[in-house]
DNA sequence: GAGGGTCAAGTCCGT
DNA sequence: ACGGACTTGACCCTC
């Protein structure tokens, strides 16, 4: 079956080894350098440092990719750690990734990342943070956030997932940032882009700035990205149906790729004693006095049968990306709901 | 080895 | 006006 057309959901950037092995979980799972250690070094010192990092994080790459390639077809799907490669577009880290022995580490790396990914049907998938504001009106933020993307655009190409239209599947996911300059804001940034950036980046609906119904008009230009969870809090309470017309537009918007979606759930120390099987009723948790801000934040585990069960009947259109603290012990949970194993 | 201050970056909300 | 949340808490200096 071609990859595209399995549904499959998987975990994102950190992997918990299930027995708890605490050398198992630094070998598989990425590190980073702050900005200003870097600056305190000196040039060789600084570049040593670069590699001790890179050399964890791309290990650790390799070493999740063997661990998703060994999971059963329906589980292949990785969202890489946007903190890759630190300090990639930062002034400090830019010259340090022209040096020879860097270039040749991160090359070697990612081609071999990628050969795996394309070997075992892999479906990878990032996540800048906060900071990629592409509707931005700060010319410096602008800059950043199209630095930023392109920084995502060099992963996926060499690992050789760029060029054309999301190559299997393959995609950077941001949001729409500040409602100051609205859709159009996000166009103009969109447009100042690389080709292979613009056939890469997806716009995911927010819980405050950029709900599903104002990300749908950009449906013409970029795939959207629905969290399910960002929706029922925007919403406040509506579990959206798999045959709502929103759906097509969000399914039309990949152009013929299945859809990726991403599903979190409430904090399960917060929905204390909650029902696990009926639906979290938004409307009867504010008047019990929960607040927003309390039910966003994410849960550890898949701990709740009635979204485990949504989210079964939205993989008919989309594949899932599981945004819980725990990681693959989460989706193994969203397995045994939905699979019995 | 433990503890605590620090970390490149944007935007919104609650106070 | 400012701290916290967002998210993946980790790094790194000091003791």
């Amino acid at each position: 079956m071609p990859f595209d057309q399995i549904p499959r959901y998987g975990w994102c950037c950190q992997y918990l080894p299930p027995d708890g092995d605490a050398h198992a979980a630094h070998r598989l799972n990425p590190g980073t350098v702050t900005i200003a250690t870097l600056s305190k070094l000196s040039g060789a010192a600084r570049t040593a440092k670069l590699l001790d990092v890179l050399r964890r994080n791309l290990g650790a790459l390799l070493g999740q990719l063997d661990i998703v390639a060994a999971a059963p077809p329906w589980r292949r799907l990785l969202r890489i750690n946007s903190g890759l490669l630190p300090a990639y577009t930062h002034p400090i880290g830019q010259p340090l990734y022209g040096e020879p022995e860097v270039r040749a580490l991160v090359e070697a790396s990612l081609a071999r990342a990628g050969a795996k990914a394309e070997s075992a049907g892999i479906r990878i998938g990032l996540h800048p943070d906060q900071f990629c504001v592409l509707s931005s009106a700060n010319p410096a933020t602008l800059a950043n956030s199209l630095d930023e993307l392109e920084y995502h655009a060099d992963i996926l190409r060499m690992m050789g997932l760029a060029g054309g239209w999301h190559p299997h599947g393959a995609h950077f996911n941001i949001h729409g940032g500040g409602r100051a300059e609205g859709v159009d804001g996000f166009r103009r940034g969109f447009a100042r882009l690389s080709e292979d950036a613009r056939n890469l980046v997806t716009v995911e609906n927010d819980e405050v700035s950029y709900g599903l119904d104002d990300l749908l008009p950009l449906a013409d230009t970029v795939p959207l990205v629905l969290d399910v969870h960002h929706h029922w809090i925007k919403t406040q309470g509506q579990y959206i149906a798999p045959d709502d017309p929103r759906i097509a537009v969000v399914r039309d918007s990949w152009r013929g790729l299945r859809p990726i979606a991403h599903v979190s759930v409430s904090r399960e120390d917060v929905l204390v004693d909650h029902d696990r099987d009926a639906l979290p009723d938004f409307p009867a948790l504010a008047a019990a006095g929960f607040k927003p801000r309390d039910l966003r934040a994410h849960s550890d585990r898949m701990w709740h049968r009635g979204i485990n069960r949504f989210v079964g009947i939205h993989l008919e259109w989309a594949d899932f990306e599981v945004e819980a603290k725990h990681k693959n012990l989460a989706v193994d949970d969203l397995e045994r709901e939905l699979r019995g194993a």
